[in-house]
DNA sequence: ATTACATTTCGATGATTGGCTAAATATAGA
DNA sequence: TCTATATTTAGCCAATCATCGAAATGTAAT
């Protein structure tokens, strides 16, 4: 039952929730993108990260300073493929997810390590 | 997001998810059943039973004193079903699930009215 | 009516959790 | 080596949550 529980702990928070969502979108972040977009301390975004890639959803690695998550190969395969595929259905329309979303592309388009560097994206 | 949440939070604890599984097994308990099975006092029952229903994943129905509880049609279709699919996967071989089915056997041999007069059930 | 009992609501308490800042760690570049 | 930067860890605080006992509510039976 731990690891369920470990799931749907993971689940629970509505700030996992949109970076669970983000990283649906965006295939990879890194820690400073998800900071800029849920507006958080870095060691508290670092903390939601830890507790996804404990459950099993995210997995990382790591690029000269960076560190990149993206959504699990567990994530993305029988059976818990179900429930992100639930969570994609149900947040879909969501109004924070779609701003989110508007977010990220701005994020996109300058490159990450540009982006973590200036804290901002001047239309690279 | 809300409502995805709360399904997500009325699944991220031990004992709301052994009394998901117990429903899923038994179809229909009433409060004193659960209370029984879990071991925790009955106000304590009644606040998870509530959590559930407001998430939408049980539904319950007034008879005499009893308050029976079963999972609600919401989680018998899609998308929900998909999650609680994922639960009973998940959960099949769980040691704690396993003992609660043994357990819930014994309180259904009785039935509920005797079993919540009683708080026992000697073999009926 | 009064009693008995199942359930819920209320109020208090201890544990968990999300958040922050500051310090530690790791890496790239001067 | 020294500095700058990205991330993590540690320590703390406020808010939330699970739990209980007590009181309130609703229902059945005497």
């Amino acid at each position: 039952m731990k690891n369920v529980l470990s799931v749907t702990k993971a689940l629970s928070d509505g700030n996992r929730l949109r970076t669970v969502m983000a990283l649906h979108e965006m295939v990879e972040l890194c820690v400073c993108q998800v900071t800029e977009m849920l507006g958080l301390a870095p060691a508290t975004v670092s903390r939601h990260m830890s507790i996804l890639q404990n459950a099993g959803l995210v997995s990382s690695r790591k690029n000269g300073r960076w560190v990149y998550y993206r959504l699990s190969e567990m994530a993305k395969t029988e059976p818990i493929v179900t429930v992100m595929d639930w969570l994609g259905e149900s947040l879909d329309h969501s109004k924070e997810i779609k701003a989110d979303r508007k977010y990220l592309r701005k994020i996109a388009r300058c490159g990450a390590a540009q982006y973590c560097s200036n804290g901002s994206c001047e239309e690279g």
